[in-house]
DNA sequence: CAGGTC
DNA sequence: CCTGG
């Protein structure tokens, strides 16, 4: 497929926005709605194959938000001399699509925990609860189906090392097992609707309905915080990070998290999420 | 400690 | 709080 504005797959996947990808000899393999999904870049060129059964490119497009005007995006958010050598480094970072159900379960799990034990626990969780998949002699797992979920019991969730977050996970299927348009119902609201709805959720707190209504519903103007954005955000505006007495940041808390969160999105505009995907990344790669 | 939440 | 790197 003949790429018909800029793009960079490597950053997009690398990021950290998605956790179940991974590359192998030039090319990227992802599981993504229970195909396997095989991408390289060769320039303006992407090629990509998909199994059990081939995939449009019209799916390819939604799914790396190639439609997306980019270079719009990127002027409007370039506010400070941070994100403009953000933007510089990485430019042809795309958000991608996520299905709603993967991307709410993958970021329940991605509390208080780093992208290698994430991966871990959603591979973990795939082998237990999902569908096996193989190419090429090469064996996949999809992600649990929710109906799969459900039925299991806390305990055997546990086995997947997702700790306390297993009876978030348990909970969480329950109550879309019940109700089937839960979360799709949810598309209709406008951003911070949704965000409240999806805070009612057991572990979903600001952090993570703000990562599921950016990466999943669409709402760019979603500005998830951690602790790296935090830094970043601080930074920005010239301040001082909370700290304790000795010495220690402070816990973000849900107000500070409410101030931060809206001075980013006057700060940089309707796109506040692309900021924040570019952010992340940049001081992620320049601090460790 | 790690891309928070109850 | 769970738990692996």
């Amino acid at each position: 497929m003949k790429l018909e504005s800029h793009f960079n797959l490597d950053y997009t996947l690398s990021c950290g926005q998605v956790f179940r990808w991974g590359k192998a000899n030039g090319w990227w393999y992802g599981i993504v709605d229970g195909s396997i999904l095989k991408v390289r870049q060769e320039g303006d060129e992407l090629h990509f194959s998909a199994y059990p059964e081939d995939v449009e490119d019209e799916f390819i497009k939604s799914y790396f938000r190639l439609d997306d005007d980019l270079t719009n995006i990127l002027r409007i958010i370039n506010k400070d001399a941070t994100i403009n050598k953000a933007i510089q480094q990485f430019n042809g970072l795309r958000i991608v699509r996520q299905s709603v159900w993967d991307c709410l379960i993958s970021y329940v799990c991605a509390t208080n925990a780093s992208i290698a034990i994430i991966e871990s626990m959603l591979r973990n969780l795939s082998e237990m609860f999902g569908d096996e998949i193989v190419v090429n002699g090469k064996a996949f797992f999809s992600f649990p189906k929710v109906k799969k979920l459900a039925k299991a019991s806390v305990n055997k969730i546990k086995l997947c090392n997702v700790g306390y977050r297993a009876r978030f996970l348990s909970e969480i299927a329950k109550q879309v097992e019940n109700n089937p348009n839960l979360l799709e119902e949810l598309r209709n609201s406008d951003y911070l609707k949704l965000r409240d709805e999806l805070r009612s959720l057991p572990g979903v707190g600001p952090k993570v309905a703000d990562c599921v209504s950016l990466f999943a519903f669409d709402k760019l103007e979603a500005f998830p915080i951690d602790v790296w954005i935090r830094r970043v955000i601080y930074q920005i505006k010239g301040a001082a990070i909370p700290r304790t007495k000795d010495g220690t940041e402070k816990p973000l808390t849900v107000s500070e998290y409410t101030e931060l969160s809206s001075f980013a999105r006057r700060h940089y505009g309707k796109f506040a999420g692309y900021a924040q995907e570019y952010l992340f990344y940049y001081i992620r790669s320049k601090d460790r």
